[in-house]
DNA sequence: GGCTGCTATGACCATACACGCATACAACGT
DNA sequence: ACGTTGTATGCGTGTATGGTCATAGCAGCC
């Protein structure tokens, strides 16, 4: 799964360490304070303060949160005198929602299309 | 986020409602035994005792994760006597892993591009 | 050096969830 | 109906993690 790239040769199964790393992507993925973050460093860098103001969560909470994204290297952030700017590139992270998104589109709209067609 | 699609116009924060949508779904993912069900899966059709088999993990486990994958729309089975045969539909989980690992190889030969810069 | 503002981290608690054991449930054959 | 096989689910346990409060650590100013 996810080995052979996209539309070729399927391959054998992925090693338990790459599995590993997909399924540690995904968590890190799967919680939404997490996603939120990161929906508001997208529309441009951030101090843990305006985060605060934007989100409603506690400063400890966000610190932690951004240091895991950053271990993740999804953020990266810069130093203004006693401020952090955090700043995320989200290019991936829109992929990903943008996949998810449209298959549950598709699963709705074949629902919708079962239930009419009773 | 993953809202107006690949390349177009950016559009607003997303819902709180499809920020947990997009959560449940990465959570589904984040676990490494649904992961190797499915890797398991999309070399073909299975009954639980041959999951059993290939994957070691035991029998309600699996019976369990199954479940989950299933509510989700990522398997579906069809019963054969006493057996349920499981099936997956792994290609959205595959692209998703596919970018993901993209993603690492890139962040992997970055870090030794670096190493190899000292 | 002391003080202030900003952020990271220690410690703790509550909750979710992975996982196993036991058993209920479903299907089939006799 | 009974017995067997295959699978789902109740129940309980252990662990990880989200989240808070308190405080340590960092940066800058006077």
């Amino acid at each position: 799964m996810g080995v052979a790239g996209h539309g070729s040769i399927p391959s054998s199964i992925p090693s338990p360490e790459l599995l590993e790393e997909f399924s540690q992507f995904f968590r890190l993925l799967s919680e939404p304070a997490r996603l939120q973050l990161l929906c508001h460093l997208r529309q441009g860098s951030a101090d843990v303060a305006s985060l605060i103001e934007a989100t409603g969560f506690s400063q400890s909470h966000i610190s932690r949160q951004l240091s895991q994204l950053q271990r993740a290297g999804l953020v990266t952030c810069d130093r203004d005198g006693v401020r952090l700017i955090y700043r995320a590139d989200t290019e991936l992270v829109e992929e990903l929602c943008h996949l998810v998104q449209t298959r549950m589109k598709q699963r709705l709209q074949q629902q919708l299309d079962q239930l009419q067609a009773v």
